[in-house]
Parts: C-alpha cells; structure tokens; sequence
DNA sequence: TAGATTGTTAATCGATTAACAATC
DNA sequence: TAGATTGTTAATCGATTAACAATC
C-alpha cells in the first residue's frame, strides 16, 4: 500500500470532500479549489490541502483542482470504483426507506439481500426484494461474500444480529439501532440514532 | 451560566452516556464506574471522568456514579428535562419511518408537525399525523415556537427548507438530505448520510 | 483498615492552522 | 509577468491520557 496509516478521521472528511465534488460537478463546473471546498464546507482550506496530501498531490499551483481528476482519485482511495454489495436486516419502517432508496448505487453502494424475523413479512416483495427470513442470514451472506450490513431492528435484538453477521464474514456494519454494539476489532461499526444528535443539540438551546 | 464554554466535543458525547446509563438502568442496575461505561463505550475510563467533571462532582470515591442520578444530571445538562417539540420535513418513505418511530419521546423529543409539497400526500394520515401542506411550514412553527426539525426532502429541496424553517424561528435542524446545508451560525445543523458512513467504511475493507 | 474509584493536574499526543516557497 | 493556489513545514492549539492524592 503507498499510504500507510492515514489518520481515520482525515479517511472520515474524504466523503464529505467527495459529495462536495459530486455537487460542483452537476453544476457544471471543472475546476476548484481548496479554498472553495473550505467554504462549502465550513473546514479550513489548509485542512483540506493536507488532508489530500497524504494521498499524493492531486492540484495544480494558481490553479487549483480539476473537478472530475479529484473525485476520482477520491473514489480510488475510498474503493468506490467498485459497488459494494450490502445486506440489509430489519424491514420496518426504517428498513423499508433504506431498501427503497435510490442514493446508494451511484454512490458506490447497492442492497442486495433484505431480511426480516416475521413470518408476515417473509416472502414478501419490498421495492425489488423479496424479504428472506433472518433464519437464512449467516448462510446467504456468507454464500454471497457480502462485506457491508446495515441493521434496522430493535435495539434489544441488534448484538445478535451483529454477531450473526460477523460470523457470516461481514467486515463493516452500520447500525441504526439506538445502541453500542461490539464486535472484533476487524470489523467496523458506525451508528446512526437520530436522537443522539437531537440531544446534542438541545443543549445549545434557549428558550 | 454554570457551565461556561465546554467543548462541543464533550456535549457530542453527553447523549452517549446517557445511552449507556439508560440501558444499564433498564437491566436493573444501580451503580456503575468509569470503568464500565468505558467499557461499555469504548472510551477511556479518564475521558469519561473528565467529561462529567466539567459540569460538577456525580460520583463517589471507592464507589462510583448512581445511575440514576447520573442520569438525570446528564439529562438536565443537555436541557432533555422537557420534550421539545419537532417538526418533520417531508413525508416520503424516510419521513414515515421517522413520524413513526417510537423512541424519540422518552427521550426528549415529540414531533408535533409534518409537512409536505405533494398535494396527493397533504391532509392524509401518517401516523398520528395530518400531513400539513409545504406552504404553511413557516406560519405554522412559527406560531408553534418550534425550535427543531428534521428535512427528510430531496438534496435539491434541501435548502430552501432550511431557509424556510431559519425563517420561522428554527433553531436545530437535523438533515437528513444528502447535501451540505448553509445556515446562520446560531442555528445548529447536523447531518445523517448513510452513504457518507458507508464510504468511510468501504476504505478500510480488503477483499 | 484495605480496596476501589473519583476528580484533577500535568504530560503527552495528535490535529489544526498559519505561513510561504514553489510553480502554474 | 503578475496573480493565484498548491503542497508542506513548523507553530499552535486542543484533546486525550497517565498518574495520583483524596476519600468513600
């Protein structure tokens, strides 16, 4: 590997740097600059210079940046050249918006398996999946070589499907239950809880 | 103010501990340490310690922290001691999920309000929800002295929701669009994009 | 008392920023 | 050339951690 050991939270800016790209991008532009970037983005532009420049260097002096070359380069680094195929667990309400949303694929992600523990819910269609029971998870996504997992279930039921999961191989979990899970320390977890957000910025309220 | 100027990192980390502290509670404990919720948090045991020490004295030496009065001191720090109500902008698969989801009131939030632009989707339930039509959100929180909401439109309506609901009075906005909103800097923005969790992750995976 | 854990200080570590030579 | 912007170094800033006296 040419890049040893770059801090996660620069790995953690770069798809923000990305989306930021992809907007310009569709607006038409080619050309930018750290300095654009930074007010887009409410980071330093010097913050943006170094964070890239752990990858190699990508811009051009009194120029700046060529749009398409570094969202490019960006999706390299990040191994979205490829689509990751995802396996979903949990379709209530929550699971149903991630099975039906349309940004996953062009942003390097695409569900490919749905599962669900109620026999009402098995078998049945939901957007192009058909729901297969949660019995079938270690076995389906271990067959399929699946890497990537969200879960939306209940947060008494999260740990083990996140073990499930683990057993089946998955290296990277993002979970939308309201709770800390563990797992080996090859394996990623990222949370998203809404509330966790909303309580944080409740303290910066006045009334 | 008790509590002068406490960096935004450490309030980040406030609603995770009293996750933790909840869920410790619902299993029918009574004490904890710094040690366990740092192991329950992946936290060092220190940073815990001096997180809570910015805001006064909760625990006992030789003992540890009551989880329940930790609790509630954690909870009135972050001003949860109230529910606040929320309103919810766009009621597409993602704003159903979260007009019906269950665990915002117990701890601290209510939606109280649910907008939409589609005349097809305006005055229908959702949930315990009439869909109010787009045209009104800024009337209606702003005669409801709202201070948060959720966008939950597409990245392109993004925006100019946000300028809408800056407009009534909103003060806390989480943004569920894929896009990067711009906002007064009394207003607090924050930010839920599956894809952008998934794209730090997919750095790290080997195949 | 002996053992455990807090709250806090000082040291360390790492991230951000300022500044500028290089150069397009 | 003059103006602009990169990539990088060194300085600054802030966050984390180690360690321990206080004390339950």
């Amino acid at each position: 590997m040419a890049t040893p050991d770059v801090p996660d939270i620069v790995i953690g800016r770069l798809p923000l740097y990305l989306r930021a790209l992809n907007q310009l991008e569709a607006e038409g532009q080619e050309i930018t600059s750290s300095h654009e970037l930074a007010d887009q983005l409410d980071i330093s532009s010097a913050q943006i210079r170094k964070d890239l420049s752990h990858f190699g260097e990508f811009g051009k002096q009194g120029t700046g940046y060529n749009i398409e070359f570094l969202a490019a380069q960006i999706e390299r680094i990040l191994q979205l050249e490829q689509v990751w195929h995802v396996a979903l667990v949990g379709v209530g309400d929550l699971g149903r918006a991630l099975a039906g949303y349309n940004g996953f694929q062009h942003r390097g992600f695409r569900i490919t398996h749905i599962f669900d523990n109620d026999p009402d819910i098995i078998g049945t269609q939901v957007s192009e999946f058909e729901v297969l029971p949660y019995a079938r998870l270690q076995e389906v996504v271990s067959e399929a070589d699946i890497l990537m997992a969200m879960i939306a279930v209940p947060a008494d039921k999260a740990q083990g499907v996140c073990d499930t999961l683990v057993k089946a191989g998955v290296k990277a979990v993002l979970n939308y239950a309201p709770t800390k899970l563990r797992a080996p320390s090859d394996v990623h977890v990222q949370d998203i809880d809404p509330v966790i957000h909303l309580q944080h910025m409740s303290y910066y309220l006045t009334t």
